[in-house]
DNA sequence: CTTGACACCTAGGCTGCCTATGTATACAAT
DNA sequence: ATTGTATACATAGGCAGCCTAGGTGTCAAG
């Protein structure tokens, strides 16, 4: 099953959030983890990922660090670590209350509530 | 809590056939449905319901009948009600199965599965 | 006679996801 | 040597749906 777009569009910042919460993460990374944490239901793409990621360092929820790989796993490559901010925690908590209150609502009109 | 657009986004279209999937219904009729099941959660716009309506029509998942309103009730006006064809009733299943998977990816992301 | 509820409609703007393409490095395969 | 694949970043342009804002017309109530 592949998601329409439009169920896609709005889950990306809570989950790249979500993400964050638990440790820095780099880009490229985000989109194999959710890749495979999802079973490949969700099929992040990079150009998708990194410009929600720029959004998000512009409004400040999250913040960027420029990090050189290790030697003995990818030499000579750059990483782009973000973490998230103390106000990207705040939005994190909003948004994935929103998400419960919306999947209820919808869940409720689809008769699967 | 206000839903954002963009989860609001892709949910519009399952709602409106799972609602025909019932009866036969008028837009209007629609929106205080909606507003009042999920008890004012999600707030449809006439803006965005009669076109998704006319698209929904041209695909040919529901279709439209002008009908007069009963006398008692409110008598003079027109109402567009659209019922459900067999092709909408497919792609219901399809919808609803495709919000099912979805919804359970996002939780599993949020850490609410 | 004006207000509000009913009932429909559309144009234009905004915004975010996608495709496609590009850069660059390292290593394996041919 | 050269090609391909994986890593890792980035952007431009297209597309599509939701929203705002405005419009039409009927009828009942104040």
């Amino acid at each position: 099953m592949d998601f329409s777009n439009d169920l896609i569009r709005g889950s990306v910042v809570p989950i790249v959030l979500s993400l964050l919460k638990d440790k820095p993460m780099y880009g490229y990374e985000m989109v194999k983890v959710v890749n495979a944490r999802t079973g490949g239901k969700l099929e992040w793409k990079e150009g998708t990922l990194y410009p929600a990621l720029h959004r998000l360092a512009g409004t400040g929820l999250i913040s960027a660090k420029w990090v050189a790989a290790p030697k003995g796993e990818a030499p000579g490559r750059k990483r782009k670590y973000y973490s998230i901010t103390r106000k990207g925690l705040r939005e994190l908590a909003r948004r994935t209350e929103e998400w419960a209150q919306f999947s209820l609502a919808v869940d409720t009109m689809l008769s699967l509530g």
